[in-house]
DNA sequence: TTTTTAATGTTGACACTGCTAACATATTCA
DNA sequence: TGAATATGTTAGCAGTGTCAACATTAAAAA
């Protein structure tokens, strides 16, 4: 039944990589593996990808999408509680889709501007988060509103960051004050209020 | 002169993949080529580091180590000045030293606790925010502290994987207001003045 | 001091990787 | 229909992590 040409072979490698990804981590992530996976032979992903490098911008690619369509649910007509609900969803997608959210932000795929759909596809979250921003905040002046949107931004990126170390770390560390762990804790179990504080601060 | 054994190899090895790591990144470190640069056979290594990961552990050891060293050197005697220069310092150690930064909050060391000096290193910096700002807060409740001190950290690491961007991004994209760079890159021109303002706001 | 043992080095090999070249088959379009 | 192109396969190179077997030396035990 199967023919020689596949028909939709690359947005099925790219799927089919994103779910390695996020299983195994993208360093596990080979071409080959990928391709046994696909059942298709060791080199016919790169018909489709001239290096991995374009690979990794793909599933990368992906993950702005998924995350952008996760943060942009819009769920009242309460300004602050969409951007809070933002803040929880950002935080809970990094630390759920850890190892994409890795390809995503780390170093793997050096230059997004070789990668348009990257760009454009990360820079659609960003403006999410302006815009939903420009609404909420009194301070209208543009260069306050740029800025406390990094600042908001680096906070829930340094969170996960940060987060992501508690699920690795031994759960005896997690009562000991000694460590930044039982702080991590304590704000992972309530997430909610945490967001909360530090959206209304920037008020 | 070379004798068969080295005599201190394993610090060398160490010293020399800390500074391959930080040239290349550690993707692109391999133990072979550590080995080469060495000038010991290609399995010399292996008599140090049973695999790859004692390696990386072992850089992020010295990655923290000197981390702590650079933002416990006492500036002056008003605690604050020394917060603001420890975040300073702190920010400025993760976009310079970015590669091997990526190793200590990365995923490649995957469980810390596996090595106990990487932990201790790793401990001992997160110690030095912890009593510097502890002396600084006039809140001395020790819930409060230890989450501002999370707070804290989340935003200088969360600002470290920011500004990491704007040194791979080509340059005209620093004055588009249309994407977060330009935002970075003014807080990027002043961040002492950023820092102030987000230690000043914990206050 | 001598002898045994353990530590630390080397060589060779295996299975895996990214990637290229050469070739096979199917699709598109002049 | 036929030529150009897209998309697939097989074979192979250089490089990788890791292990087993062996060589040399330093440290410990006799």
């Amino acid at each position: 039944m199967k023919s020689y040409h596949h028909g939709n072979l690359k947005q099925e490698l790219i799927d089919c990589a994103c779910k390695m990804c996020e299983r195994d981590g993208y360093t596990k992530l080979s071409i080959r593996s990928l391709a046994k996976e696909s059942n298709v032979s060791q080199t016919a992903p790169y018909r489709h990808f001239k290096t991995k490098e374009d690979l990794y911008a793909e599933i990368a690619k992906e993950g702005f999408n998924k995350l952008y369509k996760t943060i942009s649910k819009v769920k009242s007509k309460n300004i602050e509680e969409n951007l809070i609900f933002l803040g929880e969803e950002y935080v809970a997608f990094g630390v759920k889709n850890a190892n994409t959210y890795d390809l995503m932000f780390g170093t793997a795929v050096t230059d997004f501007t070789k990668y348009p759909h990257l760009f454009q596809a990360a820079n659609q979250t960003y403006h999410h988060l302006l815009s939903l921003f420009t609404e909420y905040s009194s301070n209208k002046d543009s260069e306050f509103i740029s800025e406390t949107c990094i600042d908001l931004w680096a906070k829930m990126h340094g969170l996960v960051g940060l987060l992501r170390k508690l699920e690795v770390v031994p759960s005896k560390l997690l009562d000991m004050p000694d460590t930044p762990f039982m702080a991590l804790n304590s704000i992972n179990n309530d997430l909610n209020s945490y967001i909360k504080k530090f959206i209304r601060a920037t008020q």
